[in-house]
DNA sequence: TATTGATTGTTTTTT
DNA sequence: ACAATCAATA
């Protein structure tokens, strides 16, 4: 390794990066260069120890994280990286099934997703009788089932408390929808970890075979892994136990889907031996973000001791933002965000992070009002439209035509005249022969009591999918979906339909043809690696598995917009400026309104929101800006009406040095607001004062309440009746959304509904109601 | 069968 | 507020 490199890295990176043989724990804090870590490891196993690039499995969470690793890879190794495995679990997991024919699926196995997944499990409980709730619906069933698969049990290993009866029925449920997998030749995302390791388990040539295979295995967010995940590492890796997690236990924020933070922190205790590194130098916040993110983290249970430290100097103090309902909140951050841009942050250096996706109503409704470019960055992917899933089905049915689930999906799509009744006729008749249904068309002449036109669209339906199928081997993944989207007249009839939104799915359709002539131009031109053992699988196959597997589009957050997105998707990523709207118990602590966890859950949620708020803190370079409003809608209008809110008790745990405004230099700058904790705050108990001091009220529409105080059970806003309008008096120059510029006249009433009357510069003279107005 | 209007539940996070 | 599902109608 050069010299150079070596330089570039700090002791405990360095230790990390030159590490031999053996286990290896890297904690690796935010911000502190723990992917280039990674990359330097492989690289110097690879060029300085001869290991060659094959032998070396990356392991990441996410698409992006393995895209992101690739590339750095490729320009530190050149050509040779080509070689490397860098996988996400699930894609290396579905690699792993197709060449292993033990596994014992077809080479184009689909992969059902998380919708198909709970369409398979609808349709089998109404099978059995199990009517929707009773006991249980197909969404518990199918998260107990995730669980089990989480923990790689069977159904028959399933184990279920004595009067559970909830449970009783989701591993009945369990084991008809493996049947329904297996008669498919289909997998879920589960699968593809749970059936590795089931195999690696059960058949020990199988197990000697991988595990030499890879000398080096490196995961990435360790802290991220199920167990059954945590299962599949010790058997990739053998009794060499090359094995390097990379992660950091305050960032596990996955628990719900399964993962758990134990593996990482008792790594050393799983693999004796282990070297343990931490990497505690952080290079991206300035002192006081690093400072609040740790005042943060520090309360939570169950967690390994570090503390991240910068060298940097100085930084500006932490900004508040109190709002008086989820708009007015909106309409800050627009403002702080604009603000932020005109003291020379790009738009795409800035981020507005928030808990739940309904909170983003609110946050674009405001950015929009004031023309500031934004994009949110979404959870929903692409491939997760309607549309092109259905052209997605076709596929794979053609790839393989025992896929009911898919057939039924696409079997009427578009509307042919093919209704419910002749599916249940069909699938009759298909039962009564023990046929899928895809083979049951090839006789559709033989099943009773099919209205002609019905039958005729079944039969055309079965000769594009046959005629597909028949040439599916070499069919380039383009030309598939041409094909499909051409015959079955897919993108025809959307625009026959003409509206705004058939329109828009024709464009979906054809972005997805375009996204497999670009597949096909990249198989083409990567030489991908010589490797005799691996099956061939049809083009198509892969492509269908990438879309599968692409929750996510990785499409890096354009340049110039805001990017608004979940904590959990600002998870590894990073911005100059970090807006965190809603800081209130109820939202940052976020509950579920309804169901009561036991004491012992709640603690666990409750450190994993924790986590979460660190995670959002520490993604800020230079600025940190947090928000929260005193009441917010919540399910609408028409819903249960506003609730008030209480701060966030994450905001009591902040030390009030850290605040101030950010506006310094200005003679008017108020004193910070003071947060604190009550002196008689019980634990877990969100107590805090905010004391507001004079001046805020530049910021602010309504009358600033004098003082909030927040004790158990109660939320107090004392308002000062005194203060004319909102903060606003004859004279005062103010804004509003759509009339633009005027000064005050007069005011009528006080509070945020006192009527204002304003002499617009271009308007004339109108009378607003105060809330609508800012401060120019 | 397909379309429509009403009703219901949903809201945490996603490979 | 919104989507998704359901019931009633053309």
């Amino acid at each position: 390794m050069p010299d150079s490199v070596l330089d570039s890295l700090n002791e405990a990176q360095r230790e990390a990066v030159l590490h031999g043989d053996g286990p290896l724990l890297v904690l690796a804090g935010a911000g502190s260069g723990k992917t280039r870590v990674i990359v330097h490891r492989v690289a110097h196993l690879v060029r300085d120890l001869g290991v060659m690039p094959w032998q070396i499995l990356c392991v990441t969470f996410t698409n992006k994280a393995a895209q992101e690793m690739r590339e750095r890879l490729v320009t530190l190794l050149g050509p040779s990286a080509e070689g490397l495995w860098v996988y996400t679990f699930h894609a290396f997991g579905a690699r792993f099934l197709r060449r292993e024919a033990k596994a014992g699926l077809p080479p184009s196995f689909p992969i059902y997703d998380t919708e198909d997944a709970l369409r398979l499990a609808k349709g089998i409980m109404s099978e059995m009788g199990l009517a929707e709730g009773e006991p249980i619906t197909a969404r518990e069933a199918l998260g107990r089932i995730d669980r089990w698969k989480n923990l790689a049990l069977r159904p028959d290993e399933a184990r279920v408390g004595e009067l559970d009866v909830e449970g009783e029925a989701a591993r009945s449920v369990y084991a008809r929808y493996e049947k329904a997998l297996e008669r498919a030749g289909a997998t879920d995302f589960g699968d593809l970890i749970l059936r590795p390791v089931r195999l690696l388990e059960e058949d020990p040539a199988v197990q000697e075979r991988w595990s030499s295979r890879f000398r080096h295995i490196l995961v990435d967010e360790f802290q991220d892994t199920n167990p059954a995940q945590d299962r599949l590492v010790r058997l990739l890796c053998g009794k060499a136990r090359n094995v390097c997690v990379v992660g950091d236990d305050d960032q596990a924020i996955y628990r719900w889907r399964g993962a758990d933070v134990t593996h990482i922190l008792e790594f050393d205790r799983d693999y004796p031996g282990a070297r343990v590194v931490k990497l505690e130098q952080n290079y991206r916040s300035t002192r006081p973000i690093l400072e609040a993110a740790h005042a943060v983290i520090a309360r939570a249970h169950r967690r390994r001791d570090k503390r991240l430290w910068t060298a940097r100097e100085g930084g500006a103090p932490l900004e508040l933002l109190v709002a008086q309902d989820e708009h007015e909140e909106g309409e800050r951050i627009a403002r702080a965000a604009e603000r932020g841009h005109a003291e020379g942050t790009p738009f795409e250096g800035i981020a507005v992070l928030y808990r739940t996706n309904a909170q983003s109503r609110a946050l674009e409704a405001a950015l929009r009002a004031r023309r500031i470019p934004y994009v949110i960055v979404r959870g929903t992917s692409f491939y997760e439209r309607a549309e092109v899933k259905d052209a997605a089905a076709y596929l794979r049915l053609a790839l393989s035509p025992r896929s009911d689930l898919d057939l039924l999906r696409v079997v009427n799509r578009p509307a042919r005249g093919v209704g419910e009744k002749s599916l249940e006729r069909l699938s009759a008749f298909a039962e009564e022969r023990g046929l899928a249904l895809f083979d049951a068309l090839r006789e559709v002449d033989l099943v009773p009591d099919l209205p002609g036109k019905a039958r005729h669209a079944l039969a055309s339906f079965r000769d594009l999918v046959k005629d597909l199928n028949a040439r599916v081997g070499e069919l380039e993944a383009g030309v598939a979906v041409q094909e499909v989207l051409e015959k079955s007249a897919m993108i025809e009839r959307l625009r026959l339909e003409g509206t705004d939104e058939s329109v828009e799915r024709a464009e979906n359709l054809l972005e997805l043809l375009a996204a497999a002539r670009e597949f096909d131009e990249a198989e083409a031109t990567a030489k991908r690696p010589a490797d005799p053992d691996e099956p061939e699988t049809p083009p198509l196959a892969r492509f269908l598995e990438r879309i599968a597997l692409l929750g996510e589009a990785d499409a890096p957050t354009p340049e110039g917009r805001v990017a608004l997105m979940t904590l959990h998707a600002a998870k590894g990523l990073e911005f100059e400026v970090v807006i965190m709207a809603g800081l209130e118990e109820g939202v940052l602590p976020y509950t579920r309104p309804w169901r009561r966890p036991e004491a012992e859950e709640a603690r666990a949620d409750l450190d994993e929101e924790r986590r979460l708020c660190y995670v959002g803190m520490t993604r800020a370079r230079r600025t940190l800006i947090l928000s929260l409003a005193r009441r917010r809608m919540t399910y609408g209008e028409g819903g249960a009406g506003f609730r008030q809110q209480q701060p966030s008790r994450f905001l009591a745990d902040l030390p009030p040095e850290l605040f101030g405004l950010a506006r310094s230099g200005d003679p008017r700058t108020p004193a910070p607001p003071r947060v604190r904790r009550h002196p008689g705050a019980l634990e877990g108990e969100p107590l805090i004062e905010l004391d507001e001091a004079d001046g805020w009220e530049g910021e602010r529409a309504s009358p600033p309440p004098e003082r909030v105080r927040s004790a158990p059970g109660e939320l107090t806003v004392e308002y000062d009746e005194e203060a004319a309008g909102p903060g606003l008096a004859p004279g005062d120059r103010v804004v509003h959304a759509s009339l633009g510029e005027g000064v005050v006249r007069a005011c009528e009433g006080s509070g945020p509904d006192a009527k204002v009357r304003v002499a617009f510069y271009e308007r004339g003279e109108k009378r607003i109601i105060a809330r609508y107005l800012r401060r120019a």
